[in-house]
DNA sequence: GTGAAAGCGCTAACAT
DNA sequence: ATGTTAGCGCTTTCAC
């Protein structure tokens, strides 16, 4: 079903059916309805990708996140999609389930189908394919990544903060022995909450002689944390407390640890990051690290739609504060 | 970047390039290999847009899902995300948000992206508009809906057979008085749990006098199980097990019991449905149906890709069973 | 083995 | 107000 057949079956030219597809002002509203009830009879139903080729957009916005599974990934997601769809977008969603190698097929793919716009969570270390990918005229905004000297924009969270304030809160319960459960610090997320929690230990902790030993996982899911646990327990000396890189992981660690026999936080202290959904429900209720999930994608997702907006765009980077939840999984300190 | 100007620089016509694209053993490997350069040298990239006008093929596949914050479809997409991108495919997710409305507008503007498939848990009740998308010639596969009648193809999980799970055993524990906490029931999924609840109730519930009490919200959301408390709790007589529509619902209600002072399972017994990753973590632990949430995408995917293939696909169904998993929260028994 | 040319469905500039 | 036309970037015959 093409305009062509619906201009014949409306007995006009090709030329005012897209008219009153696009312009319908400057048809005569007889026509017009002619037009329109051809259109529905026919059940016409116009192609984005000629659309696209003939004038340049293609209504698509790629968003390449690290893990869908992840529910801090979905919420910022949501509050991504909420924003574009009232702009008739529709979003290529991709996971790379923390893979560069993967990352780079999905970008690879997103440009070939020339999204309007991309929103992405680098796997990878160095920017430069995405800055590569920006440069190639798509605007493309990091999500929980600076921007740093690059032309993009970016929506971040201070993860050296949020890294601070878990770190801080296990010293002030008197924790000396501290374990720092992390996924890979190429993924930024990761290797800034470890910065954070490096500079607590130097500011508190230094004097009162507590130390940091890290751990790190492949992949910052709840298998790997579970399976984290046995190393965790060997270490020597053994930590009172255990930060985990987010909430995926300190589940897996809360369900190791109960399947050692540990209890939480009488053993071993655990707080966790991102502050998911289902975090204060858990037993024990998990402490973590807050971050505004929805407001983080909806607000990628302005500056995308500003830069697609073109006109006077200036690069910036839309910062939000984490916050402490504290509960019980932290308990009062070792004992 | 085109191919034309791929082209120009390679000094070789354009069909050539194309060919090196496409069909590379018919062109000379000296030509192939110039051509390669000159592709590197661009930096060109192919047009997917215009790739599809020409040969019809878009790549892409439409998933359309009722709640992407909800962990059940989180682990189906990434099924159905993980066979689909072997085969070059990237999706387009859309989540409805149980809104029949949202769920039209989608379906619409995939149908103008030309989506090579879709996959699709149907918020609405009839099938009309999925029917008729698939008579416009898209492969469609309905995931947790069984096809019926219609020319289609669907995996689902025995819905009636999880709610009468449910049921069951809260009856078994001695229960009399059940209430259903249940979403919109214009989603089979709810309305079929439903049914396998009051089918449990008819073979085993009749003659012990049970009862069994729906309680209806608008959606399927830890809110709206959270604010459901009160109105649970204020039936008389008052419920002593509760069955939920899912996961997030009971999540919500045992947020809300705790709030309300109820102690699970000894003042009510729990039951959730889907048993998402976090249910075995809650405290209390959530009984709950569980469902093969990835192998349930999976072969939703696997099926549309048959029938993408063409030749001698024959629509079928796909069923998986769900299971029980008990766990603290529905205890042992009313006291 | 390589090139020329038609056309996929649409928009927008221009002609009537 | 409506019609005509040139291309957007590509694939695919068909000729050379």
């Amino acid at each position: 079903m093409t305009i062509r057949e619906v201009a014949d079956l409306a007995h006009v030219s090709l030329g005012t059916v897209s008219n009153v597809l696009n312009n319908p002002s400057v048809v005569a509203p007889s026509t017009r309805e002619r037009v329109r009830e051809a259109i529905r009879e026919a059940g016409f139903v116009r192609s984005t990708a000629a659309q696209q080729l003939r004038g340049g957009r293609s209504r698509t916005i790629g968003v390449v996140v690290l893990d869908i599974a992840n529910p801090f990934f979905t919420e910022m997601v949501r509050g991504a999609e909420h924003v574009l769809r009232d702009h008739g977008y529709v979003l290529m969603l991709c996971s790379t389930e923390e893979s560069p190698e993967q990352e780079r097929r999905y970008m690879r793919i997103l440009e070939e189908h020339r999204v309007d716009g991309l929103l992405i969570t680098p796997a990878e270390q160095d920017l430069d394919r995405v800055v590569e990918f920006a440069g190639h005229g798509i605007p493309t905004v990091l999500i929980d990544r600076e921007r740093g000297a690059q032309g993009l924009c970016s929506a971040t969270v201070d993860d050296v903060r949020g890294g601070e304030l878990a770190a801080r809160h296990l010293m002030e319960l008197g924790h000396r022995e501290i374990a720092f459960l992390n996924g890979p610090v190429t993924i930024r997320q990761c290797a800034d909450r470890r910065k954070g929690a490096r500079r607590a230990m130097r500011s508190l902790g230094q004097r009162a002689g507590a130390t940091l030993v890290e751990v790190g996982v492949a992949s910052t899911t709840v298998e790997h944390g579970e399976a984290a646990v046995p190393e965790l327990l060997a270490l020597d000396p053994p930590p009172t407390g255990v930060i985990c890189a987010n909430d995926l992981l300190a589940l897996g660690v809360l369900r190791g640890l109960a399947a050692a026999g540990r209890s939480v936080p009488g053993d071993v202290a655990v707080v966790g990051y991102d502050d998911v959904t289902f975090a204060s429900m858990l037993s024990p209720a998990l402490t973590s690290v807050r971050q505004p999930k929805y407001e983080l994608g909806a607000a990628a997702a302005e500056l995308l739609l500003e830069e697609t907006g073109g006109s006077g765009h200036e690069h910036r980077d839309v910062r939000f504060e984490p916050e402490l939840v504290v509960r019980a999984s932290s308990g009062s300190g070792p004992r």
